[in-house]
DNA sequence: CTATATCATGATATTTTTATCCGGATATAG
DNA sequence: CTATATCCGGATAAAAATATCATGATATAG
């Protein structure tokens, strides 16, 4: 439902996340969030582009966050690499219609609507999960992907 | 949210609801729903072998539903062309997660199943606008679109 | 049986999305 | 200043979604 692109953003924004304000290279993330290097370079260009993270080049360099997890969410992210399209008139080609819909694309609208109200209702940090959240790997060092080192609350 | 081929089938599907049991021909549809004739002809293509319509070939003919519109469900329409696709394990490539997500994935997977929901409770019925459903035309005579002749609720 | 209306389907074209490649710009360390 | 690490961004490639075209199959009417 949502695009590959943005399911990457959001995988590299919470590894992103997970390490509170260190930056992290591209090539962490892409490990991190099994993201391919090249086309996350893009995404995190857009999420920089949007104003969600910022640059660091040189030794030392990265990604960080410019806000707190805490007051990032799910609809921002996925809102700066692949808007969801909400039906603000009717896509027949008929003008004049203003803001009313027929049946159909007032249903599928309101669909759009829901998800947009969720993604806007979850946090960034609310998806970080527990125990990577006191993340004590140095700098850039490769981590293992999500899933192991329990990014996941999986094997609970 | 939903591919232009969901839309397109859904469009299909309302407007040969909103005519009751008669046969109507791909080009009625495509006129009627804006939709490519060619393309809408593969998507009814679809539409039937998933056993929501039959084809009737031969003057006269065109596609019927097979089931009365009250019982018939977007989520059916729209699995039948193109399914939302629910996220049941962890997409990094990891097995052995089984029915475990991580936060992320879990939250996403919600969104998903929360439009799951809302389409199975929504009938193609419901979708007919009112006076459209007492259509009048003569079979297959061609009509204007969707939203001209009030299948729209729009000027209200 | 013939003419016509209709759907079926394979081939191709176009556009969009996803992915990769690579040389250049900029920062840091020494 | 040099070497290295990093991001930047244009060019291209590959894959998937969308759209069109053309021919064939099947039904109905007369």
């Amino acid at each position: 439902m949502l695009s590959q692109t943005a399911e990457y953003a959001l995988r590299a924004m919470v590894a992103l996340a997970a390490g509170k304000q260190q930056a992290r290279t591209t090539q962490y993330l892409a490990q991190a969030s099994r993201v391919p290097l090249d086309y996350l370079s893009k995404i995190l260009n857009s999420l920089g582009k949007a104003g969600l993270v910022a640059a660091k080049r040189g030794r030392g360099g990265g990604f960080q966050t410019l806000r707190p997890a805490s007051e990032l969410t799910v609809l921002e992210v996925v809102s700066a690499v692949d808007p969801l399209k909400r039906i603000r008139t009717c896509p027949l080609g008929l003008k004049a219609h203003g803001a009313n819909l027929c049946p159909l694309h007032r249903k599928l609208d309101d669909a759009v609507r829901s998800v947009e109200e969720a993604f806007a209702a979850t946090t960034i940090e609310s998806l970080v999960g527990v125990s990577f959240q006191d993340n004590t790997l140095p700098d850039n060092s490769l981590p293992g992907p999500f899933c192991e080192g329990d990014f996941c609350d999986a094997h609970a």
